[in-house]
DNA sequence: TCTAGATATATCGGAGCGATATATATGCGG
DNA sequence: CCGCATATATATCGCTCCGATATATCTAGA
């Protein structure tokens, strides 16, 4: 009996309420959890089938024309797991943050490069503040308040870092030798 | 002429200022970036392979006693190209937290499980923001000041985090309907 | 009608990561 | 000074994950 991974609890909680087919899940993963949990169909299609026989999902053929699709839908056991799963304490805290690690060595570059790091950083986080923003309206509209808290939660984030970024920037400027303009 | 990851960067910022073997660059990250970009040996050592080749780095054999043992500096081509990806802009930006992907699903538990899993987020934040806060005082001391700033963006990071989710944690006690304490 | 884009499934290569295997060297308690 | 735990040093395996791509059908619009 080998345990479940976390994409696999991705798709229970993704399908839990409404089934959806491997596509679905994978639009639905891309519009909500995306920014601090990502799937993509190498993992979700293989996920499915391995879900599927351990009884957790249930398949069912649901072709649009002729098109074949499948869509799955949580079973008890699978409601069983993802409960269980929710009770555990979260394991997993992983980042990866280029900018992050160009700002470390940062020392082989002039003060005024090393400030333009930052500037992109900010940036980027400023943009993605933006797209969070846009999903704000419709995770307002529905019932679960969890996603939405979340949601908020990573517009917080972004701000956070954008302000950090702006402040560092600065700083870096302030006590930098007066650089000559070439 | 295949382009270069993240990785081998970690690698020529490691080893610039100062050559280092295989096992050196990684507790160099292990005490450094390990938060923010890890590297495992199974990356390491097969990179250096790779950059040696491409000679942007260059191998010294450098036995301790009957144990063999290769330190690794930079070349010049090598620090151009570490010069070259520190003026391009950041570009990877990942973040994985099971954590807020419980809470994201958290509908499927009572109001006082859920705020559980942000207590047990918090814990999680503020034992890492510790562990940055006793890397400090090593890092205070060099003379590159990136290091650093980096470094207390984490701790700042960490107790931004802890702070959310204790004020997330409050926000879903507050709004939930009363519990029976059974 | 032709085409672009959306729906749907599947798979491959590469990167990353944790764990482990194999040595040798060092330091510490007994 | 012997034995043992730990540190140094390199190498590799299996697994997960991710981006990209291949294939096919359906829909909407020029």
């Amino acid at each position: 009996m080998e345990q479940l991974g976390p994409t696999a609890y991705v798709i229970l909680g993704m399908i839990r309420g409404a089934p959806k087919s491997g596509y679905e899940i994978k639009a639905a993963v891309d519009g909500s959890t995306r920014f601090f949990w990502a799937a993509s169909y190498g993992q979700i299609y293989p996920e499915l089938k391995r879900l599927s026989e351990a009884g957790l999902i249930r398949g069912a053929d649901s072709p649009t024309g002729g098109r074949k699709r499948t869509v799955y839908e949580i079973t008890a056991d699978g409601e069983d797991e993802l409960l269980a799963w929710l009770r555990q304490p979260p394991e997993t805290f992983e980042m990866r943050e280029e900018g992050l690690l160009k700002l470390f060595f940062a020392s082989a570059l002039p003060p005024a490069e090393a400030a333009e790091i930052l500037r992109a950083m900010r940036a980027h986080r400023l943009a993605v503040n933006a797209q969070l923003q846009a999903m704000e309206p419709l995770a307002a509209e529905k019932d679960d308040p969890y996603p939405l808290l979340v949601l908020r939660g990573g517009i917080e984030f972004t701000e956070w870092f954008a302000d950090w970024c702006e402040r560092m920037e600065e700083q870096i400027l302030a006590s930098a030798p007066e650089q000559r303009s070439s």
